[in-house]
DNA sequence: GCGACAG
DNA sequence: ATCTTGTCGC
């Protein structure tokens, strides 16, 4: 599948993936666990717009550590727009991505996966451009609701829209807020909070998108 | 009509 | 996303 480069496209692009039924993935055994993150300058407010400066990276770990990274220094393709963040994130998300050795078994990315207007996240739409299972982590939701977990370590609750539980709320961190887990492409809620789980490291952020962070951030301010 | 709205 | 100081805690 080619990356949606229009905002009709990629609307029409969400509502075939939100029909797509792939072959789910399971978290089994060993499995590499990847991160990808895009930050902006400092000092960029609003929307943005096409054409802003933006570094990506990209990491791979095992459950020793990382083997393997990808930075690459480019620029948004579009503003944001809620419910079209693939615009403004995708290619350059695909990009690094794709530059990833060794490939990861699941990828770790901030975006929504059901949760979404058209039921299509970026999460749903860069796994299937890569063929690749995806995981989302946000900080909140976009369109579902639902009640916070216990202040506890693990504690989860739904987030619905209507009677469709679509994403969970995950306590990754005691005393901290607590994260939105998204079932991505070719993943499931068990599957998202697994992963999510797994990639833990003490920290309130899963460690994977901890590290890409880490790396775009250097990368920005060399 | 008004506000809210992943990053 | 990024803007922001101090502050509480390990």
């Amino acid at each position: 599948m080619n990356w949606p480069a229009t905002e009709a496209h990629l609307v029409s692009s969400q509502r075939n993936l939100a029909r797509a039924r792939p072959p789910q993935w399971t978290p089994e055994g060993q499995y590499l666990v990847g991160g990808a993150w895009i930050c902006f300058p400092r000092g960029l407010s609003g929307k943005g717009s096409a054409g802003d400066r933006a570094w990506a990276a990209a990491v791979v770990m095992d459950r020793g550590g990382v083997v393997g990274r990808c930075l690459v220094p480019g620029q948004a393709s579009a503003p944001y727009v809620p419910g079209l963040l693939a615009l403004r994130l995708g290619p350059l998300l695909a990009d690094v991505v794709r530059r990833l050795a060794p490939q990861p078994d699941v990828l770790l990315l901030d975006g929504t996966g059901r949760d979404h207007p058209r039921r299509a996240g970026l999460a749903l739409q860069l796994g299937a451009v890569l063929e690749l299972p995806t995981v989302g982590v946000t900080h909140r939701p976009l369109t579902a609701s639902g009640d916070w977990p216990a202040d506890v370590l693990g504690a989860a609750s739904p987030l619905f829209i209507g009677p469709d539980q679509v994403a969970t709320w995950l306590r990754t961190k005691q005393g901290t807020h607590p994260l939105v887990v998204h079932p991505g492409w070719r993943t499931d809620l068990a599957s998202a909070v697994a992963v999510a789980t797994r990639s833990l490291a003490g920290h309130r952020t899963p460690e994977p998108l901890r590290r890409a962070r880490q790396a775009a951030r250097l990368l920005r301010e060399p």
